[in-house]
DNA sequence: TTTGCGTTTGACAATTTTGTTAAACAAAGC
DNA sequence: GCTTTGTTTAACAAAATTGTCAAACGCAAA
């Protein structure tokens, strides 16, 4: 075994989620992978067999890795408001990490229709699912204006990915460095509660 | 001259436009391209030079198309919540026309990045600063609630084209179809309207 | 040291994709 | 009819990209 051994093939996976993911290339050729990692080209066709393959595996991690944060913040006993506070700020800071990956999503699904249904099919009808409860409990107790669960979640999803998605043009737009976006992504989350809830978040939720 | 003559030139642009921004095949090749408007490849080269050059003439075009709806509506005479309002159901209704077109423009601006500059610098900046004066107006009325106009600006983008990005996911994972989205859609103009402003759309709004 | 085994490499073949070009074509004007 | 002009086509060349393979490599056990 060589020195790397088992590690280079997490290397390529990183590398590969960093060029797909965070910098947007969703082209990236095998050969600009396996310069970002260091390594010979026929090494993704040896761990992974082809370009195709490993695409594939890295959505089903990298989505099963959001998913199961995700899952973990819905269905905990926190109060309701509490519980999306926490949705915001994960899906921020999980959007932080990977910027494009919904971007990517897209892409692959708009390409390859069938492959929208092995990957999301099932797991974001539960999520609204999951929430319609607690959703119309709020809405009852006049808490929450009148929305479906549906539409509610994806305000959530729109206001916290879109901005995630743009980075380049918002940043190009408001003439913000790397730091100034994140800092605007702060911001945002408190934003974001506001827009949802029409009053602002409590001090005494915690955001990272 | 042929019989087409000056019509060819225009087809191949409204059969890319199709592809790229319709069905969202953001990789689509030369030949698709000339598959889709049933003329010879080369002919694209005749008329483009080459594909990169085309690309960048059906950006242009179509963000100027977009823009200049825009502009209409924000510069018009009509009272803030009105013009906001005709605001979405422009961009939804461009949506429509081309779901795809803010997606093109995030995947196109990551793999090139002066690209960004030169598309949309100049144009946001001014949108959301075109509706500052008023929206403070708003804000001191205590007619909505304090936000600046750029969380403002990102909040309507957002909302209106997340849903259209997420097309493809979106109708997978409710099972919707075709019209279905469509009847969401238009739905979807009175919700953002809600979520912006925190309470309905008032009736006398037409909106077709 | 030598053998074995998983890893890595460079070279090769096949395919795809872009861009060029010379020739064919069709209509309008002479 | 013939020429001119702009349009369209098929064939070709060049580059890029993916995937395969045999050989080289490095480490560990015999």
């Amino acid at each position: 075994m060589s020195v790397d051994a088992a590690q280079t093939e997490d290397l390529i996976k990183e590398k590969a989620k960093l060029l797909f993911f965070q910098k947007g290339f969703l082209n990236a050729t095998t050969q600009e992978i396996a310069d970002e990692a260091g390594v010979n080209r026929a090494l993704i066709h040896y761990y992974f067999r082809s370009r195709e393959h490993m695409l594939d595996l890295l959505l089903q991690e990298t989505i099963q890795e959001k998913r199961i944060r995700v899952r973990a913040i819905l269905s905990s006993s926190a109060p309701f408001h509490v519980k999306i506070a926490n949705y915001i700020n994960a899906l921020v800071d999980l959007g932080l990490k990977y910027p494009y990956l919904e971007n990517f999503i897209i892409h692959e699904t708009a390409r390859n229709p069938e492959r929208a249904k092995e990957l999301c099919s099932r797991d974001r009808v539960k999520t609204s699912d999951l929430l319609r409860p607690e959703l119309e409990q709020e809405i009852a107790a006049g808490r929450l204006a009148p929305i479906s669960a549906e539409h509610f979640m994806i305000n959530l999803s729109a206001l916290t990915n879109y901005p995630l998605l743009a980075k380049g043009i918002l940043q190009t737009i408001h003439g913000m460095s790397d730091t100034a976006y994140r800092k605007f992504l702060a911001e945002r989350k408190r934003i974001i509660y506001r827009t949802i809830f029409g009053q602002d978040m409590p001090d005494d939720i915690s955001l990272e």
